[in-house]
DNA sequence: CAACCGGCCTGGA
DNA sequence: CTCCAGGCCGGTT
């Protein structure tokens, strides 16, 4: 199937978060000018994509890990492997962490 | 057309 | 102030 502009845009935004930072789906769903929250959460799913598009680093609002498609376990190994630590299911310091476009 | 979703926010206990 | 439940929006399948 040929994505939608709004994956693709979605993708595309995601792609400019740097290594070490993270961002919210909420954030990620401003940036593409949409209020769909959760069909971006969706959209994250629904990638196959995986090493090119770098799910793991959105996340939600309030700091939470979020879903993953590969497990908790696996997202919480990756973000870490950006410096980036996660204590009882939750970002430390992320509100430094935080990416905002 | 109907159902699903990796969320967010607000209100009540 | 913290915890739980319900409601809600928008886009994909």
């Amino acid at each position: 199937m040929v994505p939608t502009d709004f994956l693709q845009n979605v993708y595309s935004r995601l792609g400019e978060v740097p290594f070490g930072k993270v961002t919210t789906y909420k954030r990620l769903a401003m940036a593409v000018k949409t209020k769909a929250y959760r069909s971006v959460g969706n959209a994250m799913r629904s990638n196959k994509d995986l090493t090119n598009i770098k799910c793991f680093k959105v996340v939600k609002s309030d700091g939470s890990l979020g879903g993953y498609a590969l497990g908790a376990r696996e997202k919480i190994r990756r973000l870490k492997a950006e410096g980036i630590e996660v204590k009882d299911g939750k970002i430390v310091d992320f509100k430094k962490k935080l990416f905002t476009f």
